[in-house]
DNA sequence: CTTTTCGCTTGATTTTTGTCAAGCACATCC
DNA sequence: GGATGTGCTTGACAAAAATCAAGCGAAAAG
């Protein structure tokens, strides 16, 4: 690809990594990497294997599973657009304790692990996003062993729903609350109004993947949708429309 | 409160951390830094409230417990001796997500926040030292939601039993170790070498929090004790005697 | 166009886990 | 000593979720 080489650069360019440690230190990321552009299905890594490298994703999102020795898989976590995983496993030089699996088309930044350590050591501002970045992901997975723990499947959804509706609603267009109507399903950003009202967000992967990193089978996902009716939440197809995002935030605190 | 100077310095030195980033960096984390010998029970911090501090444990055990807005509550992590926490909401200025709780009489160094961050700006060592605490403690994380999502309570159990034994026999070589009452293990074959024998660990908590950690009630982690008998467990009070290793991870990798 | 496949739902049933209640060993307190 | 609590276990029962088994509609393959 003729293309691929620039392209590569302006995603690159884009990522918050990107934005934190400057051009002179990305570059120097870069040295010995590769990019692959990647279908769904296709496996980054496996579970146990060495982490020769720290993945970046320029497009398309990434699923980590993990099967711990067991006939059967699970999600831990989904990464999209700019997120930079596993460091852990490359800077610990540990194997990995997931694997990767693309969920979407991909474009994927494959980082020479040995590289990346080093560039920790002699570049501080590598390391000063790197805490942040840990940081943040380290919260993605509290909140997540939060829900496990203390809410069962229908409030783990309700919960779901609400943060992907903050995450849509929030940051971009925190405007007062509207009608929303029914627009067409953007599969990059789902829509949504921020703290009050109703919201429509589209759901970024296929049921089977959202019940993994629920902790549940489809076939509970599929009845958690059902339970969910009752609190106003409608599910056609991937959007799903909240009538009162209040309401559902009520439901996953106080229900049980 | 003369000593507390120098005993704080003293633990201090001896933690992680302070091998990482050396007295320098050491005690410049320490400007306004307060030390608190704190009885079991005492919270440290709740969830949701501003993040103001980091914690070092000098000595002792803290259990991060959560609730989110429900009734009764779990607990996350447990840290000990050497271990710092909870850095992500410092970093990041965001609301704790958990509380913290002391689950052994313990002396902690609390950082202030403000004066941390400032030194992850300008401590390149810091930045450094944080990014494998933090990916270390990621990898904890995954590991737990591994097992909550595809093993169950026993097996879950069991998992843990094996960490401990491994982590007990593996790195120090137990040495003198634990002073568990039974000797039982193979003769001159100290706790679990890491692959195949005998070994006795002592828990460190009681069950109620072990049941918590473990994502169960009390009565459960009772009856998984139970169930574990069949695979040759035996525990008596803190003491649990494993008589084969090997068997134990067999049965929490293929068990289903 | 027809057939197959796939993603999802629904129902019936079983397994797992939580809940409620009781009881025991052991400690502390009066 | 006896009363009171606490930590843990056990049993009986209820709730939650997984599993097994169809079934349906839409997309993909022939």
């Amino acid at each position: 690809m003729i293309t691929s080489r620039t392209t590569t650069w302006e995603l690159a360019r884009s990522t918050p990594l990107f934005s934190a440690v400057g051009e002179a230190v990305m570059s120097r990321l870069m040295r010995g990497a590769l990019v692959q552009v990647l279908p769904k299905g296709a496996v980054l890594f496996e579970e146990g294997a060495e982490a020769n490298f720290v993945h970046l994703i320029l497009s398309g999102s990434v699923g980590l599973t993990a099967s711990a020795g067991k006939p059967d898989s699970t999600v831990v976590e989904i990464f999209r657009d700019g997120e930079l995983f596993v460091a852990p496993a490359a800077i610990l030089e540990l194997p990995y304790l997931v694997s990767a699996v693309v969920l979407a088309d991909s474009r994927i930044l494959f980082l020479p692990a040995d590289n990346f350590r080093a560039a920790l050591d002699a570049e501080p501002k590598l390391a000063r996003a790197m805490v942040n970045v840990l940081a943040r992901h380290w919260r993605l997975l509290v909140e997540q062993i939060k829900d496990l723990k203390l809410r069962q499947a229908a409030e783990r959804l309700a919960a779901f729903l609400v943060a992907q509706a903050e995450a849509a609603g929030g940051p971009a267009a925190a405007a007062a609350g509207k009608p929303v109507g029914k627009e067409g399903a953007a599969p990059g950003a789902p829509a949504g109004s921020a703290s009050g009202g109703a919201s429509t967000i589209a759901l970024r992967e296929p049921r089977n993947m959202l019940a993994a990193r629920l902790g549940m089978t489809p076939e509970s996902l599929s009845r958690a949708f059902a339970q969910l009716e009752a609190e106003g939440v409608v599910s056609e197809g991937r959007a799903v429309h909240i009538a009162d995002l209040a309401r559902l935030r009520r439901y996953c605190a106080l229900e049980g």
